[in-house]
Formats: C-alpha cells, structure tokens, sequence
DNA sequence: ACCCCAGGTGACAACGTTGTCCAGCGGCTA
DNA sequence: TAGCCGCTGGACAACGTTGTCACCTGGGGT
C-alpha cells in the first residue's frame, strides 16, 4: 500500500529520473532542470506543477550525472593516517568546515601509514575526479600525482612535504618546536636528555630528532647513541625503549616525546618510576593538565593547519595561478610543570 | 616542454579519456574498457599497446562515469556529530576499516548536532548515490529518508534510534550502563548523587537518566531536583551546573557524568575542589587511568559499534531482506578508584 | 494588418563509461 | 576445400543530467 516509491511503472530500487518527474508534471525534461537548479525563466504556475510532481515521485537529482555533465564534482579528498588518531580529529574538522563553507563535501581515507595504500587511496579519490585533495603523506615519492595536478586537482600536503613533485604544503615547525622543546629541558638543568620518537622515514620524526641535536649541540652537549630511539608508536616499542635509557648506568634524566602517542605511552611509563624523570612531548592531548605531573609539551595548532591546508586548496581552485606555496605554522611551548619538576642534580 | 600533460589537441584541466587511449593506442573503446577493468578477452599484445596508451596520457578512469553507467558508487555516507570528538575517531575508523573491506570508500560530514544539517547532509550524501548510510542522529524525524530507504540505500543508525521510520540500528546501552554505575556509586555508600548529562532532546541523554532514576529508585532514594541537570556539553555550563551542586547546603558526593566531554570538564572542577567528591562517567577516554583520582567509567565500545553497523549496512547491500534490526552492545563498568575513594561519611 | 521582440518552453547533443551484440579472422574438422 | 567454432575487437545505445539553440505565443510598435 505504501507505494509512494514505487509508482505503477517503476520497479523497487530504480529512481525517479527528470524525465519522470516531467511526464508527471506534463512539461519537458530541461524545465524539471531548470526548477530544480533554480534557474530562472520558469512561470510560478509551471514551477508549482513540476515541484508537486517531484514531492510525488520522490524525485532527487542524480549528482553522478550533473558531475559527468559539469566536470567538477564539488567535494573534496582527505587522506590521512588514521582516523582515530586525536591529532587529525581537530585537523579534518577543520578542513571539513572550510569545504562546507565552499559547497563542498569530504571523502575521506586512512592510510595508515603505508605508501601504497596512501596511493591507492588517492587515485580512488582521482577517479571520483575530486576537484581537490588535502594529503597527509605516508609515501615520499608523490611523482604519481603530477598527471592529476596538472589535469586540475588542486593538491595540499599536510604535516609532512610531498616527496619529489612540487607543491603547496603546510606544516608545523617541528625543528624549531623540538629545539625549544629540548632548549627548555635544558635550561632546567638537566644534561642527559634521551629522545623518543616515530619511525625515521617520517619526515617530522626526522625534523624533530634535528632539533633535539641542534638544541643539544647549541649547549655545547655530546648526544649518546643510546638516548636515541626512532620506531613505530607502539606502547611495547617505546615502553622498551624508554626503559633501555632509564635503566642505563647513566640514565636519561628527561625525555623528549617525538608525538601524541609517544607522549602518553611515557607518562604511563614514567608513573612506575622511582626516579623523577622529565618529561617534554611534542603536540599537545587533551588533560595534558590533568596527569601528574602536569605534560609540559609544544603544541600544534591542527585546526589550524587545516584551515590553511583548505583555503590554499580553494584558492587554487578559485584560479590562483601562483607557484606552489609552503606554509609553516609555529609551535607553542606550554610549560605545565614536567620540566621542571626536580631539575637534575647531575 | 613538461607536456605529457597538455599533449597536441588537449587544453589544460582537460583530461584523456578512453577514446584519446583508444586513438593512440590503435584500438576500439570497449578493448580499452577491458584492460581498464581486466576484462578477459584481449590478447597480450594488444593489452600491452593499450597499457602503454594509458601510462602516456596519463590517463584515469573517470568514476563518475562509471558510476552513472552501473548505478552502484561503492562508497557509503557517515553523518556523525563532530570528526573531533574522540568518541567517534574509533567509531568513523572502524566503519572506513569495513567499507574499505568491501572496496568502498567513506564521504563523511559532521552535522553539529543540528537536525536541519544532518538533513542537508543526508540529502546530499543520497544525491552522491551513495550505496549506503550511516547516520548518528541529531534529529529525532526521519521521514525524509523514507523514499530513499525505499530506493534501496542501505541505511543504519548509531548511537541514537531513527526518528519515525523503521530502520537497522546499532546503540549502547546507556540505561544499563548508567544503572550500573549509579549502582555502583551507591554500593560505596553515597546518597546523594548528581546526574550531568547532555541535552535532554538526545535520546541518549534521556536514556542515561532514566538509568541514573531507575538505580536511584531501586536504592529507595528520592533524587532531589536539584541534582540533575541536562544541557550543552559546553565546559560554562557543565561547571556552573557542577557548582551548583557541589555548593548546596546538602551538597552531593558523587557526581556521574552522562558522557565524555562533561567527565573531562567535571575531572577539571573536581580538582579545585577541597572536599572528596566521587565521580563516574558514561565513555571511557584515553588517560582515565592517568588523572587523580583514576576515573571509574562506563566503556562503550565505540570501534564494535562502528563495526556492527558497517557489517549490517554490507549485509543489506548484498541483499538481505530481513526486518530492520536494532543491535545493542553492552557497556562495562571500569572501576578505577574515583568510586571508591573516600566512601562518602553521610 | 504586419513585424518584431521577449519570455517561456522543449528537442537534442554531449559528458565518459559499460553492456550488448555482431563482424572478422584464424584454425580445426569432415 | 567447405563449413564451423572460438576468440578477439569494435559499433552502438544507454545511464541522467545540463548547455545550446530553436520554437512558440502574445503583446506592443509602426
């Protein structure tokens, strides 16, 4: 009885098409378009006729055709590493925003870290011909993109460079952030400073580890190879790592987060300790504030950087026709304590 | 001279497609149409040609073609509340895992909370075609998707029932939960309880109270009115609200948090508080163990939600035509002292 | 009375792909 | 050598929409 779906010669799962809703309404195929977009030169009366007649049918405009037809699809790719990852929560939010702003919706995809499915998840976005795309890389070889920027697609990278192809890109200024970050311990007293962080074919691991030396060396300080430890995020790898340095016959008196993950999994760590130990992470959590003692860390702005990411990408797609852009977005140091607490004695 | 892009009759942002592949490569359309999708029925020799084509144009199957042709997207919608809530991080993750299991890819868009939007949103995600939907519900009528269920997009909702229409829906059991953790809060001897809770239009807000009720009652304890208070989740309020009742001449002693955000600001309040107040709240979040007091919690499973609704959407897509089920997965207590602490003395 | 103009309307092609169907061609058997 | 079969390849229509252009109708100016 409920048969508003399925009108006499319709069959369940096929879709009212304007040609339809015009047969229904008894006018042509490009006045159901013409109502439909707005656009005007339709008479009230006509436009009345053709409305109801959509309300009937259920009518509701295949995007898949207008995009065939237009060429631009009005949505945008974001590829990141992971979802649930706190880091990249604040930063979709934002990109999603400025893209609504835009009339534009988001597709999205995790690449968790792996090249190949960063590229397999960028061209599926390609094919749906997004009309732009805001990239975290995992991969440093994006020379797979230049045919789909130069057919159009404007591309940002976020957080980490595009690897040998040029293009806009923002970041956070993760050496300097680190150098302070280490500058901070340092000035706190402390000598022997060990530094945890992510995989080393990662660009930001690698920018932050320059900063801790840089700092290091700044003060005149020989960094040992043991206070060094690049690997995944895991809480067992940085559990062991952590442990290694603590329980050296010189131990680290503070640690340097390379992350978000590395950073909690160390609080967990350090609460175990006897010993007081020093702690600095690199982005900022949520009740960073809370534990104890209180995290100091430096703090990205995610939001932020994809506002930026988004509104240099439709700025390229409103025409700008300027070379590729690389904005970097500064850290903040938030003392909250940590590094304070008990300077070294050493 | 870079014009692998722009070859001879090509503009800018103009891009190859079959026919140019076919031209160049000497062949018809449909044989290109075969290598594209690994048809058989094209000897080595010609696939190799039509390869070559492909890599020298730079050519890339335009998805919305395809899509308008076979009339399936194999990509899903997800309207949920917020990308940057850490509740729906594991959520949206899980969902993507699935939908990528089965060669879909994720649109999502955050509807604030705003009914009109998640409508808007909705509707757009339909006019993409999408094969399916996710929904958390801001709204409490759905009838709008009436004609497009009919149609035949699959559709779940999460976390909140669907409002005036029939449909698969996956929940937590935020009455038991609460029950539970009130039941708990009680058998460490408090009497007086607050409840903190978010909007009383959202379903699980009411839910949660009715918990809180239900375990009052079965205690034999009257609830003051003034103990329970529902709004925005916004800290101003939630800590004015705290206040009030930590500031009565009958003060409570324990507080329960109807969800995340409200548990992290009231950890935040209780902190500036002299006296021992016990607090619980609905959702787990990263660090509970950390604060002190170590925050007892009702744990959803938001990841298992999000896989459960995933895996009902896919089972519809492939066609089962069973009545709408509604999935409710079980909350577990995490006692981690904040219960415990200082039973009150009332 | 005629012409012209403007505004409303519709016929038709095109977007790029896939499904259907048929043609050509080589090798095999009778 | 004729006939048949199987396999490869291509022509063509269709998907649902929008842009172009032409048609029609009625009203106002000459």
């Amino acid at each position: 009885m409920t048969d508003t779906a399925r009108g006499s010669s319709r069959r369940y799962g096929t879709r009212p098409t304007m040609k339809d809703v015009a047969a229904r309404a008894g006018v042509g195929l490009k006045t159901v378009s013409r109502v439909v977009n707005g656009e005007p030169g339709v008479t009230p009366d006509t436009e009345r006729r053709v409305q109801e007649a959509i309300t009937a049918l259920g009518f509701r405009r295949n995007d898949s055709a207008r995009i065939l037809r237009k060429g631009r699809t009005a949505s945008i790719g974001l590829v990141l590493e992971d979802l649930a990852d706190p880091f990249y929560g604040p930063l979709s939010r934002a990109v999603e925003e400025v893209a609504r702003h835009h009339g534009a919706l988001l597709i999205n995809g995790s690449s968790a870290e792996d090249p190949a499915r960063e590229q397999e998840l960028v061209l599926a976005l390609c094919a749906r011909r997004v009309d732009g795309l805001v990239v975290i890389p995992a991969g440093d070889d994006h020379r797979y993109l230049a045919p789909e920027i130069a057919a159009g697609v404007a591309t940002v990278f976020v957080d980490r460079p595009a690897g040998r192809i040029e293009a806009d890109t923002v970041l956070s200024d993760s050496f300097g952030g680190s150098r302070d970050a280490v500058a901070h311990l340092l000035a706190h007293g402390h000598r022997r400073i060990g530094f945890i962080g992510d995989q080393p074919r990662i660009h930001t691991a690698k920018e932050r580890l320059r900063g801790y030396r840089t700092a290091m060396a700044a003060a005149g300080l020989p960094v040992d190879d043991a206070w060094v430890s690049l690997g995944t995020t895991e809480p067992e790898r940085v559990h062991t790592a952590a442990r290694a340095m603590l329980d050296a016959p010189e131990p680290v008196t503070a640690l340097f987060a390379g992350n978000n993950r590395v950073t909690v999994t160390l609080v967990r760590v350090l609460r175990q300790c006897t010993a007081p130990v020093a702690l600095v992470g690199f982005d900022d959590f949520e009740l960073a504030d809370l534990v104890s003692p209180a995290v100091t860390v430096v703090a990205q702005d995610a939001a932020r950087m994809g506002r930026t990411a988004a509104g240099l990408l439709f700025r390229r797609l409103e025409g700008a026709d300027e070379p590729p852009r690389r904005e970097e977005i500064p850290t903040r140091l938030i003392a909250r304590g940590s590094g304070e607490i008990r300077p070294a004695h050493d």
